[in-house]
DNA sequence: TGGGCAAAACCGACCAGCCGGTATGTCGCA
DNA sequence: TGCGACATACCGGCTGGTCGGTTTTGCCCA
């Protein structure tokens, strides 16, 4: 219990607000409205609008970047890793899929040397990724008429689309939709019957 | 000729600034700065900002749809038919990046009604394109153990995702893009060896 | 146990500036 | 002379952010 309830609550008011309104179109007053407090409390915790705005991005990235390690760490044949994470990320983006949300819409609202930052440690996300398509490359299990970045964007465009499409009330069960997607993903990143 | 070269100008640096910016991040004074105008004549176009931005949402989904119908009616095998409407959105899509990062972006920056209109216009496009799996799934061609929505889903990320990582400096050609991401998705989509 | 007290937490009135939108004026052309 | 096509000055409202002041907390020492 380190941290104030307030950081907490203006930070949980304000991934609602701006995955549903947008962050230009959501007000400071609003935010502290819907978090219970003042906007003083607030001030007193996040040095602007942007500071807070960009610790929403901050956790998702440390959240994805762990778990991404952890998979890699467990080790497995490439395709058994890289399945095992593309699960694991569309799961955790149902999981947050507000903060998802916010993410992809609100990039361009960030200063622009946190927007780098952001876009510093994606792409290293991506890469990471597209090591493990690479490898499955070398390994001749995969494809390679495609580029790799190309396939890495397929995969991702998933992943950023959920939010579009996807309802925790509507029918389809979370772990379901993400195997399903998996799937498809792998499916179509399998070598063909004809060699290159 | 018919519409004064103000309208043009306005929509033309309008969708660039939204594009780069945000709509909400977006001022009238920016846009009518941009085009070359001033407040007064743009306001003699349009009724209000909001009136703008939908404009852009209408010509893109008219553009789509014509396209849509065009290549529905030529006929073919399914497979011929949903291989062109694959292609050519993408294509479209590549054409119209900026539009359609506006579109995917500030849709909730719409008055409700208009928001509705938009909404229901996409999905009639998106229901379109579901038949089409849905005959392929009928004629034994395309795999029925994953639900049409998402399917569908799964081709429109990719259209989506394409302002995110496609430039048209870059190395990739237009058409190559389309065609690949095309066969991405149409070899994810076809039966698999096993029967269902 | 409790008094003292600094520091942290919090409050809310306030500000300058910018926003979308409008009212009124001007100009050229039919 | 009238009318559409603009230009310009202006408005009320809201914005992110500030700041002087007040309350609460935590700790030390008698």
């Amino acid at each position: 219990m380190k941290d104030s309830h307030v950081a907490d609550d203006v930070t949980r008011a304000a991934v609602e607000l701006f995955a549903r309104q947008g962050y230009a179109n959501t007000s400071v007053q609003q935010i502290v409205e819907a978090a219970g407090v003042t906007k003083g409390a607030m001030y007193h915790y996040f040095e602007s609008k942007d500071d807070l705005l960009f610790g929403i991005y901050e956790r998702l990235l440390n959240l994805q970047k762990a778990h991404l390690d952890e998979i890699i760490a467990r080790g497995g044949t490439t395709d058994e890793v890289l399945r095992a994470v593309c699960v694991d990320v569309l799961e955790t983006s149902i999981d947050s899929m507000e903060e998802g949300a916010v993410f992809f819409r609100s990039l361009n609202m960030l200063s622009a040397p946190r927007q780098q930052e952001v876009t510093r440690r994606r792409r290293a996300y991506h890469d990471e990724f597209a090591e493990l398509v690479s490898r499955g490359q070398a390994e001749g299990i995969y494809r390679t008429d495609i580029p790799v970045a190309m396939l890495v964007a397929h995969f991702f465009s998933d992943v950023h689309y959920l939010s579009h499409w996807y309802s925790p009330e509507g029918p389809e069960d979370k772990t379901l939709v993400a195997e399903q997607l998996t799937d498809l993903f792998l499916t179509s990143l399998r070598r063909t019957d004809a060699a290159p």
